[in-house]
DNA sequence: ACGCCTCATGAAAGTAAGTTTCATCCGTGG
DNA sequence: CCACGGATGAAACTTACTTTCATGAGGCGT
């Protein structure tokens, strides 16, 4: 039989571990064990045979195998060896900080804040990594060239949509972001070729925010997800789909991770956008920093 | 009979490859073929099957297995993972990063998200580094122990204020955040002592927000300034000063690693107080998770 | 509630990869 | 000319990997 037609996931070149880590809840519970074993230790993964790897994870060859393929990857030997190269790569002293994991109950404000500030930064960098510079270059395109531009998301994503928005208005894009649905709902059905709707989502499954943006969709309005698993429901009703990676996929910390690396996505798409304009991006800017001047008071000074 | 005696080969610390062509003349002449193979290119060796290679080298599978053996490994497989990991070690591109730098004019996209993602991350962990865990701890006591909390913030700093805001309440934290400066003068006059009011403002230069912030203290609660300048306006009507590490300091990107680092430190403190009462933070969150399941849709799944 | 369907799963069969054995070949020195 | 020893590949063998298929659980429509 030939190839099997396989979802994209063509695109990990910054990192198998986190482009694992992404596809995590698109797995099946067998799946979900095995890869659970290879990202939380890719070199010793890569050093097991399938056999070995399957007891461990308490599934069958098959699974294993099946995993393999759920990744993108041709079989198990592919998977090993770029699993050993992975891990290679990273050189990175695990040190004693938890990846990803919860915060330790007796841990110290210190301990907090070196685990925070690693996942957090972790969470930036891998981001950054495995986006697809070709995908950002279409959507900042399409932004660019928008004639309206909304921006949905709800609960803490909500934030990040608001904060793109005001973004892109401080440099002259007409852009809205809508805490509520109902008045999302409403925007979107105004929406129509030429105009672009980004949803923001970090597990998505939201359905609200799905919901606007399917409206948005069959309005004509070119689509883009924002979220941390590129196989959730919101990739359905998107155009162009850009993907956090963010490991923390609990409550814990209210998702501060995923927030800054959707900040991130955010950041490349707006300076993407900016760039295509430099001069007017430029003079828009200063002169949205130059209206809040009368609300500084004076200079950092030396005080008494 | 025994293992062969074979060469030392026991330790090769440097690097496979090194070891390899060290010891190349000391094989014989079709262990050598296959040995000028796999250092001309470690990566395409790795990637081949045991007999793929050995046809390469015009011999048999034997004698690459000979090979392995000579080499100090067990055999084809950990030689082929040692090589993937041996490859991509040396790839490492050290690449040239703008750092801490603007956007060159003409640069692509993949390069602009480099960029930011290194700023971005850089901020982070630097904000960390020099982040006081002794101060962290006593603002975190007192808003542990506090009747309310009051965050102000303005602009960009806002949504940090307002995401702040949130976080503390969902683990049941009376807090609040006010967008509009008249509403929180008004909040401020009615804190005492036993409340908390948090300022928030990268310049520390936002005469709103130290206007309230000065307000809160005058009535006799405790005052937090979270600020990018530890010696900037605002520190001087704060109790407690924690300050972030963004070294962006022009309007360039609309404040994109500042916002982050602020997050990171209220991450930090959010953390701090939940660990202070785990178990009934857990409760909260799991019961503020549970409430919005509803309008999550089916999970993660492949799709058709 | 019932039956139908889909999907996840592992057992087992099948195939390919890796490993060992062994006969051969070739050169060397008696 | 005949041992002898090392190098080598063919083939047997073992292990690892892959595919197929039957089973059973859970969801969905009737």
């Amino acid at each position: 039989m030939a190839k099997s037609p396989k979802i994209s996931a063509s695109h990990e070149p910054g990192g198998l571990i986190v482009h694992i880590s992404g596809l995590l809840p698109s797995l099946s519970p067998a799946e979900q064990r095995v890869a659970r074993l290879v990202v939380a230790d890719p070199a010793a993964a890569a050093r097991r045979t399938i056999t070995d790897l399957a007891t461990a994870a308490e599934t069958s060859e098959a699974t294993v195998i099946r995993f393999c393929r759920s990744v993108g990857m041709d079989g198990y030997p592919q998977l090993r060896i770029r699993l050993a190269a992975e891990a290679a790569r990273r050189v990175e002293p695990p040190d004693a900080r938890v990846v990803g994991g919860d915060i330790p109950p007796g841990a110290d404000l210190a301990q907090i804040i070196a685990t925070i500030a690693f996942n957090d930064a972790r969470a930036v960098e891998e981001t950054a990594e495995q986006l697809d510079p070709a995908a950002c270059e279409q959507v900042v395109e399409a932004i660019a060239g928008a004639g309206r531009i909304d921006i949905y998301g709800a609960g803490a994503s909500g934030f990040v949509a608001s904060d793109f928005q005001q973004k892109l208005h401080r440099i002259g894009r007409i852009a809205f972001y809508f805490p509520d649905v109902h008045t999302a709902l409403t925007s979107a059905a105004l929406l129509g070729r030429g105009d672009v709707a980004i949803g923001i989502s970090h597990t998505g499954t939201t359905s609200d925010v799905i919901e606007v943006l399917e409206q948005a969709r069959t309005r004509g309005a070119v689509t883009v997800a924002l979220t941390n698993f590129p196989r959730s429901p919101i990739t359905e009703v998107a155009d162009f789909v850009l993907t956090t990676a963010a490991r923390e996929t609990t409550y814990r910390s209210g998702a501060t991770a995923s927030r800054l690396a959707q900040l991130t996505v955010v950041d490349c798409l707006f300076v993407g956008v900016a760039a295509r304009n430099r001069s007017r991006a430029r003079k828009a800017l200063e002169a949205t920093a130059e209206a809040v001047l009368s609300h500084r008071v004076g200079a950092n000074r030396r005080r008494a």
